[in-house]
RNA sequence: GGCUAGGUAGCUCAGUUGGUCAGAGCACGGGACUCAUAAUCUCGGGGUCGGGAGUUCAAAUCUCCCCCUAGCCA
């Protein structure tokens, strides 16, 4: 075994402006099989993320929801924290850009790479919306192509024939928050001097350690010559205020990637025995990646290490790039409900599915990944039920009723093993080099070989004539140690089915070693079914809430605040008015029943007083509530919400719950004494 | 437009330095089996490796041109 390697890994921060989707889940999943591998073979890996939480969009998004900016990004955060765990990706830290760890390290580095000359003011000439009064991002500029013509074009390209230009080249440029026409202004901005960091990078560059994806973009950006970076935006600005420059921002990718220390640094504030400056001081003995989607490759792959080296401290091992993922062999696509949010895959289907798939497809390599949602389903049902656990559920029965739940103390077959224990180092590699999808064939190859081994032994024919108990025996403690090793080998990808299975196994923790010696004369426990098969009804299901969702969020309601439902949750300051706004009622719950196709959703018929006839409204509350039990209860409902067309029908109102999901969802009541109708103040 | 990456069976993808490399899984067809979550085993059909030209005794694999897709162009 190598000596233990202290390893930092990140995956690049999700912008706190909207909801986690799969291509953050391709790139967190990518990242925690990494880690958990890492951390399997007993190496110090430590992993940590943060919300992206600066910038104009996240100022006008919390604006438009009538929120402070600092509200919507703690709500964000803890959105994205759940959304993480529940596809089991396990960071040793998650924090946020808007921290006060981020900006005295912001502060320090942009202190060192003035002193040491890297910084230069220079006056720019800037869109300016004179309503709004503020300089305007090129995205925020539209109008018409000065090439094509084609209209309704943001201020830096033209998606119809691809040129690039800027805004004061648009023709009838208008600002795309007041729609008013821009006018020209100038102002100061500092600037990095990258081009001081050609030959610094390009040493970096031969280092060896990038992959050669990475170093090819990169020589194509030595040879266009390296440009000044304007790392300051004007006010207003939702940012870190540049010290000795009132009125001027940090820009926020200047800001973003020092949220990767941050995040350690609060990380190593609770644990003493993490030493910031080990890790990141020039010289550093430990080893820094990140991974990261090859669109923000510029970023992290020039300035980054330019910033870190001019700052004085330690540059990157390695900046692991992946491509993007398409679903059904396209763009993710709102309108074909393949825009697939993280919390809505996970109202419908185990997080395992995916990261197996995602695994299933993963190399090193920039290549696009399509997820194909037919293929999903056979992957997943074939492999890994199919294949893999199925050699569990074909042996466990014999031993239980042949050898009383022992396995036996010899291996019959010692090349099975042998063949499996051999992948240990191989399969390591390929962890090791990310070429996950080449590990999940040499595994699914296997069990193939554990199921054939099955199959010309058969211990069914054997079972049913007397005294062949012990062979019997032999056979499925081989089946079952096939499982056990193969088992090991996945808990990177799968940590829940390995937790599951050590649990019938009766074991304790998998280790990567584990993998290659046998589990002999050792009592298991019973089996239970450990995944269950993908239902293709359920991820139409999916596909149905990812559209619904999308419906949702183009209707003309003021957005509500993110991340409500979550008790932590800090949300910002309302009036009285702003509550009195929300008409809210007792309510008798008159009937309840399920609804054919969805399996969260409850139909409830509601008595709101008044002699109105009653109110039908759809809840989610069905994986906690027997329709039954709900019958003749008083609730809260808000009363005058616009009503939602859905599938199975209209819901006329909301009633009020609290909880996580699941089977943790509890129903507000009021006292006795009340009844429906009333108002609740 | 420039650059980078990719275009291999119906689908999703493997193919290390040019020579059993034309493959796997799923889907499909024929057998077997019935222990197992309609799972498993076995046999089989199916591709001029995006198109064209070139180098070579030999190219999916190297060179050039073209077409399509993705990302980037600070």
């Amino acid at each position: 075994m190598n000596p233990t390697r202290h390893i930092l890994v990140t995956s690049a921060l999700p912008y706190a402006n909207g909801a986690l989707h799969l291509g953050h889940l391709l790139e967190a999943i990518q990242t925690d099989i990494w880690v958990r591998f890492q951390k399997m073979r007993g190496h110090r890996c430590t992993y940590v993320c943060a919300s992206d939480a600066h910038g104009t969009p996240i100022m006008l998004r919390a604006r438009k929801d009538g929120i402070s900016p600092e509200a919507l990004i703690e709500a964000m955060s803890r959105e994205f924290e759940r959304d993480y765990a529940d596809f089991l990706v396990r960071f040793d830290n998650f924090h946020t850009t808007h921290s006060t760890e981020n900006k005295t390290l912001v502060e320090g580095i942009f202190s060192a790479l003035d002193t040491a000359g890297h910084i230069q003011a220079r006056t720019i000439r800037q869109a300016y919306d004179t309503q709004e009064q503020m300089f305007l991002p090129d995205r925020f500029v539209r109008g018409e192509c000065p090439v094509c013509g084609t209209a309704d074009q943001y201020g830096d390209s033209c998606e119809a024939c691809g040129s690039t230009y800027s805004p004061a080249d648009l023709i009838n440029a208008r600002s795309a928050l007041s729609g008013t026409p821009p006018v020209e202004r100038d102002s100061e901005h500092l600037f990095f001097r990258l081009g001081q960091f050609d030959a610094m990078l390009r040493e970096w560059a031969d280092s060896g350690t990038l992959d050669d994806g990475v170093r090819r973009k990169l020589n194509e950006w030595f040879e266009a010559g390296l440009q000044d970076w304007d790392i300051t935006r004007d006010a207003p600005y939702f940012g870190f205020e540049v010290p000795g420059h009132p009125g001027k921002f940090f820009y926020v990718w200047l800001d973003a990637p020092v949220g990767y220390m941050a995040s350690f640094l609060q990380l190593c504030e609770r644990h003493p025995e993490l030493d910031f400056d080990a890790y990141w001081r020039r010289g550093s003995e430990t080893e820094l990646y990140h991974f990261i989607g090859k669109d923000i490759m510029y970023f992290h792959a020039l300035f980054w290490p330019a910033v870190l080296h001019g700052a004085g401290y330690r540059v990157p091992d390695a900046v692991f790039a992946h491509g993007m993922l398409n679903v059904n062999g396209e763009k993710m696509s709102k309108s074909r409900g393949t825009f697939i949010k993280a919390r809505t895959y996970l109202e419908h289907l185990d997080p395992e599915y995916l990261r197996y798939y995602f695994a299933s497809k993963l190399g090193p390599g920039v290549d696009d990944i399509d997820l194909s949602l037919d293929d999903f389903i056979q992957k997943v049902n074939s492999d890994l039920v199919g294949k893999l656990v199925n050699i569990a559920s074909r042996c466990a029965g014999f031993v239980h009723r042949l050898a009383d739940g022992r396995l036996a103390a010899d291996l019959a077959e010692p090349a099975l093993h042998a063949a499996i224990a051999d992948a240990v180092g191989p399969l390591a590699e390929a962890y090791e080099g990310r070429r996950y999808g080449h590990a999940m064939r040499e595994i699914m190859a296997l069990a193939d070989q554990a199921n054939q081994y099955i199959d010309l032994h058969k211990p069914w024919k054997l079972a049913k004539e007397p005294g062949n108990e012990a062979t019997v025996q032999a056979v499925c403690t081989q089946g079952l140690n096939a499982f056990r090793s193969l088992t090991a080998y996945l808990k990177p990808v799968l940590p829940g089915l390995a937790a599951r299975a050590e649990a019938f196994l009766q074991i304790p923790e998998l280790t990567w070693e584990d993998a290659g010696r046998p589990l002999l004369d050792h009592r298991i426990g019973a089996f239970k079914p450990l995944l269950q098969r993908v239902d293709p009804k359920t991820v139409a299901a999916m596909l149905d809430d990812s559209r619904e969702n999308v419906s949702k969020a183009a209707a003309p309601e003021p957005a509500a605040a993110p991340g409500t439902g979550d008790t932590e949750t800090e949300t910002a300051q309302i009036t009285i008015d702003d509550f009195l706004r929300v008409d809210l009622r007792v309510a008798r719950i008159v009937s309840a029943e399920r609804v054919d196709g969805a399996d969260k959703l409850l139909r409830l018929e509601l008595d709101v007083g008044s002699g109105d006839a009653e109110r039908t409204v759809f809840s989610g509350i069905r994986s906690a509530y027997e329709p039954d039990a709900l019958t003749g209860r008083l609730t809260v409902v808000v009363a005058n919400l616009r009503p939602r067309k859905m599938r199975f029908g209209v819901s006329e109102g909301m009633v009020l719950a609290a909880g996580p999901g699941g089977r943790d969802i509890f129903l507000l009541a009021p006292d006795s004494g009340a009844t429906p109708g009333m108002r609740v103040t």
